[in-house]
DNA sequence: AGTTGGCACTCGCACGCTCAGAGTGCCAGG
DNA sequence: CCTGGCACTCTGAGCGTGCGAGTGCCAACT
């Protein structure tokens, strides 16, 4: 279908392009790229390119820039991952290894991805599902209220106010309290459901409805990934966007301070390895002039949750790679060391 | 000094300029606002603000635009505080009410705050040194590592690890545990300090040192304002900024990352009532070209944290105070309520 | 003294025009 | 299949013009 020469073309007008911002024409990239042909041959490959949708002209006898499909074509085929350098690599790591605690990692980790990739950055906190339970406690705050307290082993904390439908004893409490982190200390989120499912027969008829209520709130708890917290930072990087800025710039700050967009958007990045978004690819409307590049990371082999980076579907896809797989990996380590 | 009229007359350059964002002349001026003189008298007058220095003209022949002093003046003098509607106040209420927990009651203040004003909206979480203590939590993750965690009455919830000098025993633990809230529950954070500080006195001599320890930490976290968080929405405000954008926006933008640039900028409103900083008068200067409207709010008769918006210079200053003070009234009755 | 109408003056800005340059498509010849 | 040549197109910068809004000042009026 396309010759390698045309492949070739449509990686220099790529490349110049992210570069200059500019419209890239025959002549130019002729001068740039030593392709061995001249500029008559060029432009008809270019026409080629067109015809086949990969590139574009913004008006008749401009020069061409790349369409979503031609840089979804560069990125698949054209380009691979640029690796970070040494003094790169060790920048990063530096930067992450003074962290104290999780929301100094997460932020620490935007700072560094919105520093590199000069792009908006957006960090998912480490989700739940796949964590392990640390500690259970109850804190009884008034005789029908009860304080649930989560802690996981990635150090976060959730809390939920149990009302109970009858008063709870304090020796009833640190019964319910001593038998659950028996059973659910160590254990990962998804494990916890059968482990807990009998315990109200423990207990005398008079507090089962309360333990059932305090179980079933734990449960909530647990699988409530919508409410999984992220940060974003960076979004200083969106004036270098374009030169018709408030129209493409405002849909963006817009779906940025929507959470369920960003976490969706992050969320489609499945297999391994880094996912690109491109233009159009993205489901969200305001979001259709910009790229995602997302990978998940995690302490241990497993990715607990993600992170990536949004700008300009003209950007620098290789680096921006790069970077964000570096920074995935990095964190990973720092979180299985803590 | 300056007479009733030429008063009036600043006032309705600031009206028609934040309406129009227009230079505004003397003919424009006797024309929407029925001063009861000639443009040649208004010429005089502008003349004389100008040069008292509360307008100026952006280029020779053009309308007067207010200075930052303008502003002042008119904020000091010649405007009040607009008050909410009936409607809006409901609207206000109705959006607040059904929030679940304090972090559902920040963010639906964000996002109502961003979009009464159509400006960026800052909330601080209520912070830590007026509230009082609701419980405090101790537990055993490892022989010698016990998890601080103190709950506030305002529902927030900090924990700290603490690696104790010796190995401390589940019993000195519940000892300590019951024994520190029966002193510091439903107290103040002030007055915390002389609260615990005999309380090592009561233990075993092997057990003191991990006491004191514990302690301090609680004490250290007590004070820890810096860590004082917040949160911002609204930014997609900001593209409707003016014209000369990439260079507004940018250093907002940069400010508005920096929580530690924020907190001080929500800090300096000191008084009771809301606090307007105009231009210059912000000492960062990112926000040279913007103003911040800003007022404490809490849930009893005190203030504990602080909310604000950061708009243009050109902005509706009755208007927007009305709205950040009677969001600042209802979050401080919702929070009583919990 | 304060106010007013008149008047000459000053710019900024929108509009229209031209022109150069970059880029294209196409074609005929290697 | 590549290449040089050629005619064509279109954008964007540069320039000149005129309009209009706005100003400052002055002399006259109340």
């Amino acid at each position: 279908m396309l010759s390698e020469r045309r492949l070739q073309v449509l990686r220099a007008i790529v490349q110049d392009y992210v570069g200059t911002e500019e419209p890239v024409g025959s002549k130019a990239l002729t001068e740039r790229h030593n392709l061995g042909v001249s500029p008559a041959t060029v432009r008809n490959d270019m026409a080629a390119l067109e015809d086949e949708g990969f590139i574009a002209q913004p008006h008749t006898s401009a020069g061409r820039i790349p369409t979503d499909k031609g840089y979804r074509l560069f990125v698949d085929k054209l380009a691979g991952v640029k690796p970070m350098t040494g003094p790169e690599r060790r920048a990063i790591h530096n930067f992450l290894v003074g962290a104290v605690d999780l929301d100094d990692v997460v932020t620490r980790t935007v700072r560094l991805l919105a520093q590199l990739t000069r792009q908006v950055a957006i960090v998912q906190y480490p989700s739940l599902t796949r964590s392990t339970v640390r500690h259970v406690e109850l804190l009884s705050l008034a005789p029908a209220r009860v304080m649930l307290v989560l802690i996981t082993d990635t150090g976060r904390v959730e809390q939920r106010m149990v009302d109970c439908p009858a008063p709870f004893g304090e020796t009833s409490l640190a019964d319910l309290r001593a038998r659950l982190n028996s059973r659910v200390a160590g254990r990962r989120f998804t494990d916890v459901p059968n482990l807990v499912e009998d315990l109200p027969e423990a207990f005398e008829a008079e507090d089962r409805g309360t333990v059932s209520v305090v179980l079933s709130t734990l449960l909530e708890t647990l699988v409530e990934e919508n409410e999984e917290r992220l940060m974003i930072g960076g979004t200083a990087n969106l004036t270098r966007f374009g030169h018709d800025f408030p129209l493409t710039i405002r849909p963006v700050l817009e779906a940025l301070e929507e959470q369920v967009v960003l976490l969706k958007l992050l969320g489609e990045a499945q297999d391994p390895g880094v996912m690109v978004r491109i233009g159009h690819e993205n489901a969200h409307e305001g979001l259709n002039s910009t790229s995602v590049v997302s990978v998940g990371y995690g302490s241990g082999g497993e990715a607990v949750a993600k992170l990536g980076v949004v700008g300009p579907t003209r950007m620098d896809y290789p680096g921006t790679m790069g970077a964000v797989r570096a920074v995935a990996r990095y964190v990973g380590q720092i979180l299985a060391e803590s």
